[in-house]
DNA sequence: GTCTCGCATGGTC
DNA sequence: AGACCATGCGAGA
């Protein structure tokens, strides 16, 4: 940024008179946009916040605050950040001021909002003609700290889009939203007079970070922010990742944003076409410094109330380069308006986008009839859409929904997740909608594809949007009290965060969880393997259960295979050399297994020869290449994931399993009406996400003995159902050839557990349970007779059961399942016989090139009699083959 | 049976 | 507690 008086010598404190030093320091921000340069001396005292005092002792313009009777300067630019008005008349410094008020919102924002309806007329006056003759008295009459808002909390639209003068809310305008939230009405009208007397000042920029961090509007803050705009001042200035929120005289040059979108009032009174490309960019902030906020610069608008309403989440987040590609060459100004993170329903083939109400309200043309009118938006590529822009009644309010959204989003290539936005382009007054990727969305200055805009030109009369202000209605005071004023810090990272992730559960689980699950749902259908122990029973009030030592875990992707004398063996990869080596079937790995850990010492290192042969690899390769890639991509993610390793992301599939979302970070359940605190239940029990230690193989606590119990009845259950389906298809094949088997029957009516997950695996091993390791299952009883498990909830059996297509990962598990058993066929390397294993069969040969498909199985028959692996988990190599586990 | 429409429900803020 | 809104779901086409 120039600095004022560059070419002087001279200091740019005319009390001072002294010549500047080679590297002049920047003082206060002038309203050219420039910054004074002054000499050591000032700037020094400048700096230490005496410069009033220094200078300006014999001006006028002192007063005294009405609190602690502190003199303050109120007569001169630099002080502008020091004090505020009373409304009882007087002024306060911003110290007293932030103790009794809590400034809780820049007042910046109050004057935006109190300019319209708060002030006084005669203010107005005065302040629109401050504000237009600042506009006209140079190219950059202001300039904001560049990390206005710092991205936190966007001011709202609405409060921003009338500031018709510069604002510098610099990074602290996250304290001021957070700061305790106080009565509007009073702060306000501080706000008020703060800005008025600063807009007869002419001048206006708020060192919101002193007001709030300092307190101490001294004379300090001032110096800080008041020159705010020294730019140097600020560490969060220049911040390139910041979100910048600017708002800055119409005559502000493009070049002279210095890496800051401006919003601009542009409109002052100019001929919006002949204007520079400017942006009513608002960046992170939802900056709304629209046409009506333009417009209104010279009659402040009155009804745009509505806005301040807005939440947080819906405030328009974007970048200089979204603005730039909105705007492209054009001349335009593009307004952003709103976004919306897209939820399942709005992505979905409804084609239906459910508007947040105050945005529609606000934003949209009004609607008196349900039946609404069509919209005529324009997308990034320039083409127009008509949506149906519609309302239903709804609890005694109203629902705002796009129609006929679908094509757009589908030409967006847009899914949940993703955020639409919603700006104007004027003079258009276009409606532009544009989108963020999900991907990209989390990173605000990465570019993203937001909207280019066409030049098309909206025929539609309400989607025009012509005159805005027509339909503006609303409360301010409601906006403020409700997101400018935040509580705490806190409150406004949360609300920030909730900007960026979904709202609501179900759509995390669509958006982000669902991705995650997807990784670690083909993960862990490769990677489980079954715990190495022997199931132990153990009696839970009154129910036997049984229980393992070791919880399932993830492990290294192996190819199984049986010897050519039959000795079941596995071959597994080092992570290092790639060299395969082989160990036993039943060695249960570790994710990452490298040749030191072989057991075989003429193996255990990377240069020893590997056993395999090409040809013999061939042999075994091909049929897992695919899962094998799928496992190591999924494994790579994996590893950045560390939140989803081992048990973590067996309890999520275990509560996943059961039909319920997998809990979102961090959050803790509250879907289950069963639960109460004390609940054991794997949901309430389970640490969040990726918190927590870290569970061993041996864990016996409560959540791996639990996910273990729980995978092992959502097994059975499945396995149950698909029998009793299969059975039942049998049956009806051969009606009279083939009664339900006696032990069937026998096994039904002597299930003690009225509950139909509940059985045994004896019970649930239907008509299709015929495999190679048939006889060694049936020599086992069923050890689950007469247990029960607790985490069987009857009436939410059919929500459970993974039959049940009500749960769409449950029925990813099934599909994937059915997809393994058809490619797991895997023959054993020099055996003809199946490779029958009792462990996890984790490459599977992807044939399909689809998910790897294992079946991650809990066999709870732990009955299963392979002496190998007793475990109870095992991923089923055939669908008519139960667990071999 | 499928799709669309409109309202109802219930979770979240 | 109320508002918002994502989604469910029944009715009708």
């Amino acid at each position: 940024m120039s600095s004022a008086s560059s070419s002087s010598q001279v200091c740019y404190n005319s009390d001072c008179k002294e010549l500047k030093s080679e590297q002049p320091r920047k003082g206060w921000r002038l309203r050219t946009g420039e910054y004074a340069e002054l000499c050591d001396r000032c700037a020094s005292v400048y700096e230490e916040g005496r410069f009033c005092e220094t200078f300006h002792l014999t001006a006028t313009g002192w007063r005294c605050c009405e609190t602690c009777g502190k003199q303050v300067h109120c007569g001169c630019i630099v002080s502008i950040h020091t004090f505020t008005l009373l409304d009882r008349g007087g002024i306060e410094c911003m110290k007293c001021a932030r103790k009794s008020v809590l400034w809780t919102s820049n007042p910046a924002w109050p004057a935006s909002l109190c300019f319209n309806s708060l002030l006084p007329e005669r203010l107005k006056d005065l302040s629109v003609k401050n504000w237009s003759q600042l506009a006209g008295s140079g190219p950059v009459p202001w300039r904001q700290a560049p990390s206005l808002f710092n991205s936190i909390i966007p001011p709202p639209p609405e409060l921003q889009s009338r500031i018709p003068f510069e604002v510098d809310m610099s990074s602290g305008i996250n304290k001021l939203n957070s700061s305790e939230r106080l009565s509007t009405s009073p702060l306000e009208k501080k706000k008020i007079d703060y800005f008025s007397e600063r807009l007869m000042n002419g001048s206006l920029k708020l060192g919101a970070r002193e007001m709030l961090e300092n307190g101490n509007a001294g004379i300090k803050c001032e110096e800080n922010y008041s020159s705010g705009l020294s730019q140097q001042s600020s560490p969060l200035k220049e911040e390139p990742s910041t979100p910048k929120f600017g708002v800055t005289l119409p005559h502000s040059s493009p070049n002279e944003t210095n890496g800051q979108t401006g919003i601009c009032g542009t409109h002052l009174g100019t001929t919006p076409t002949s204007l520079p490309k400017q942006f009513h960019g608002n960046l992170q902030s939802g900056v709304d410094l629209s046409v009506e906020a333009q417009v209104r610069n010279g009659k402040p608008r009155i009804d745009a109330r509505g806005r301040n309403h807005l939440l947080s989440r819906y405030w328009p987040r974007f970048t200089n380069q979204e603005l730039q590609q909105i705007t492209g060459d054009s001349n335009s100004v593009i307004t952003p308006l709103f976004e919306k993170m897209l939820s399942a329903s709005d992505a979905g083939r409804i084609g239906r986008l459910v508007l947040p109400k105050k945005c529609a309200e606000a934003y949209f043309p009004p609607i008196s009839q349900p039946e609404g009118l069509p919209l005529k938006v324009q997308d990034a590529k320039g083409k127009e859409w008509v949506f149906q822009f519609r309302f239903w009644p709804n609890n005694n309010s109203r629902m705002y929904v796009l129609e006929g959204v679908t094509p757009c989003i589908q030409s967006m290539q847009l899914q949940a997740g993703d955020i639409v936005t919603f700006s104007r382009l004027e003079p258009e007054g276009k409606l532009i909608m544009g989108f963020r990727k999900a991907s990209t969305a989390q990173s605000s200055d990465q570019d993203n594809e937001t909207s280019k805009t066409g030049n098309g030109v909206s025929t539609h009369g309400d989607a025009e949007l012509a005159d805005p202000s027509s339909w503006y209605k609303v409360d301010k005071s409601g906006y403020i009290a409700k997101e400018v004023l935040g509580g705490k810090s806190s409150i406004s990272r949360k609300r920030k965060s909730s900007t960026l992730r979904p709202k609501s559960k179900r759509l995390r689980i669509e958006n982000e969880d669902l991705i995650e699950l997807k990784l670690t749902w083909e993960e862990a259908q490769g990677l489980l393997r079954p715990p190495n122990c022997v199931p132990s029973v153990v009696v839970i009030k009154g129910f036997e259960f049984e229980e393992y030592e070791d919880a399932p875990i993830l492990g290294k992707p192996t190819i199984f295979a049986t010897t050519d004398v039959g000795e079941k063996i596995q071959w597994v990869q080092c992570e290092d050399c790639f060299k395969w080596r082989k160990l036993p079937a039943n060695a249960l790995l570790p994710s990452k297994w490298t040749c030191s850990d072989s057991l075989d010492p003429e193996r255990s290192i990377c240069s020893a020869a590997q056993e395999l042969t090409a040809e013999q690899l061939e042999d075994l390769l091909p049929q897992c290449n695919l899962a094998t890639k799928k496992i190591k991509a999924a494994k790579q993610e994996l590893d950045n994931v560390e939140a989803l390793e081992g048990l973590d992301t067996l309890a999520n599939l275990a509560i996943l399993g059961e039909g319920e979302p997998l809990p979102a970070s961090s959050q803790a359940t509250t879907k289950h009406p069963r639960h109460r605190p004390g609940c054991s239940c794997i949901v309430c029990i389970q640490p969040p996400s990726g918190k927590g230690p870290k569970h061993k193989q041996s864990c016996t606590c409560n959540v791996c003995l639990t996910v273990k119990r729980r995978f092992r009845t959502l097994m059975l259950r499945r396995e149950k159902k698909q029998s009793e389906k299969e059975g039942e298809t049998t049956r009806k094949k051969l009606p009279q050839q083939q009664p339900p088997s006696p032990e069937k029957v026998q096994d039904d009516d002597s299930q003690p557990c009225s509950n139909k997950g509940n059985c045994s695996p004896k019970q649930i091993r239907g008509a299709n349970d015929v495999s190679d390791d048939e006889t060694n299952r049936g020599k086992c009883a069923s050890p689950f007779k007469g247990q029960i498990d607790l985490n069987i909830q009857p009436e939410r059996e059919e929500e459970l059961s993974p039959s049940s297509d009500s749960g769409s990962m449950m029925k990813l598990l099934r599909d994937a399942a059915e997809r393994f058993v058809m490619q797991q066929r895997l023959p054993s390397s020099g055996a003809s016989g199946s490779a029958s294993t009792n462990q996890s069969k984790p490459s599977g040969d992807g044939g399909g090139g689809e998910k790897l498909s294992s079946l991650v199985a809990l066999s709870s028959n732990h009955c299963d009699a392979d002496e190998d692996s007793p475990a109870t988990l095992c991923i089923k190599e055939s669908g008519s083959t139960p667990a071999t586990g």
